[in-house]
DNA sequence: TTTGATTGTTCGACTTTTTCGAATAATTGA
DNA sequence: TCAATTATTCGAAAAAGTCGAACAATCAAA
């Protein structure tokens, strides 16, 4: 078993970050964790093949935009929305205003 | 000769914008059209192919990110700042701020 | 402790997207 | 009309994404 990367604070990337928004899943995922505190991958039902939902957690992993912590059999994920709002003031919050504004319409 | 396609303000989507920005010659772009009212595709350098940096235009002009305009053999190039910003409030600003942050970091 | 159930990751094949150089098209000026 | 400039389109090669099957890790019950 080998541990879980998680790229430093100061290392998250912009392009890297919204690389990893700019996919319809990992948005979803992304707005879904930002209502939860914690979700596992099982918690998500976004019609997708397990394979692929645990290739969407590893981009939004490796980064920076999510942290993951094992327990048991489960690997639980949470926004780091910390770190993201030191790295990029106010850039998460938009994000997450806009994709909720476009539910709305 | 076909007419350019551009997307009217509401059908902008979120998903549309986060990808044309999360690459990293699109996000140049990008940044650079910040600073300058209107550029052609011949302006840039930025290491890529010509048809590349045409393909990477056009995924930026479809997601509705900036407009482009005819004159002469040139095509002139901007960006959508009172769109973007009608349709996603403040988005493109933290964007751009975020950009600007890791230039200066 | 062994077995089975649960949860995710890894692997290999297939599909889709990206990139490039060459060819083509559109426009201007000589 | 011809040449120069600018950008798009095309076809092939490379890279990335997706899937199902196999594998690994953990826990709980027998």
């Amino acid at each position: 078993m080998r541990p879980i990367h998680h790229p430093n604070c100061q290392d998250i990337a912009l392009e890297g970050v919204l690389y990893a928004l700019g996919d319809p899943v990992r948005l979803e995922i992304v707005q879904r964790l930002a209502s939860n505190d914690e979700l596992s991958c099982s918690d998500l039902d976004l019609g997708v093949a397990k394979s692929t939902l645990s290739h969407h957690f590893k981009i939004l992993r490796e980064a920076g935009v999510l942290h993951c912590r094992k327990q048991g059999t489960q690997h639980m994920n949470s926004l780091r929305r910390d770190d993201l709002e030191a790295a990029f003031p106010g850039l998460l919050d938009s994000i997450l205003k806009a994709a909720r504004a476009k539910v709305e319409s």
